[in-house]
DNA sequence: TATTGTTATACTCTATAACTATA
DNA sequence: TATAGTTATAGAGTATAACAATA
């Protein structure tokens, strides 16, 4: 299962190297290619794109607030997409005994089970992450972080 | 300039690999971070998301149809987008003599420039880029083609 | 008949601003 | 005063369906 790394498409120093400005242009086509995926993964259970994702973050309940800074929006935004949620039954609000003003953010059970199925398909659908080695898993997250600093996490 | 490739952050086996559900979380933070900077480059120019993508693609001439099919989007949607380009005087329609019907969208010269701007400045976000040695890139290259496909191009 | 582009419609996402209820 | 969440509003992206012009 764990091959052993090749170094490289063919031989090290056959193709030449891409430059940043061609390996940019090919991260592009890698996140619009990532989003579509999602979206198409999502769709199948009739939700947008922003409903996956929030639905994806939930893996413990949390503030509406907490959303929109994860989501990088404004806190406005998140009471919709909450509200649609809801009226799926996918997501449920509890208010917080603690602190009356906000609201934890969960999952239901039906929630839980569509975001397995979205994590599931998703992963499917980049198979090709399945069949990297363990040192090319390693490398391209080291890779990623180096482009993507906040990545580190 | 071009560095030898430093296999792994510290020593190949140091840390343990992570697992292809974790390179997929990592890939989807990835491509939130690329789309984000996007936006925020976009942004200083009065643009969305989408009207810097669709700039970004207009190297060449090309119909409206052919853009719908680059942005994977209804033909319906890219009538508006191409409005508030040009509304901008960042494009302009110019009717195919060949086929009537086909309406080409071109870049302006200050489309031209921003198309520029915005590239150069994407790029310097994107500085780790820049840090990679040859090796390394031609690597990236290869990861991203296996974890997506498409890309191969 | 098929294709290109547009319009009309409805829904979602988005930020801003104003509001409430808590703290 | 400051924060959490909501509402109202306006603009932008999205798909569907119907349409005109052209092939």
């Amino acid at each position: 299962m764990t091959r052993t790394v090749p170094p490289a498409p063919t031989s090290p120093r056959a193709v030449s190297a891409p430059t940043p400005v061609q390996l940019m242009d090919q991260l592009a086509q890698a996140a619009a290619g990532y989003y579509r995926n999602f979206a198409v993964v999502a769709a199948k259970r009739g939700l947008t794109l922003m409903q996956g994702k929030m639905l994806s973050l939930l893996r413990q309940p949390m503030s509406m607030r907490t959303l929109a800074d994860l989501l990088a929006c404004d806190a406005s935004n998140v009471t919709g997409i909450v509200d649609r949620l809801e009226a799926h039954e996918l997501v449920r609000r509890e208010a917080d005994p603690a602190d009356r003003r906000i609201k934890m953010v969960m999952l239901t059970e039906e929630g839980e089970r569509t975001v397995r199925l979205i994590r599931a398909e998703l992963m499917s659908m980049l198979s090709g992450l399945e069949e990297l080695g363990e040192d090319e898993r390693r490398t391209f997250q080291h890779l990623l972080s180096q482009v993507f600093p906040a990545i580190t996490s």
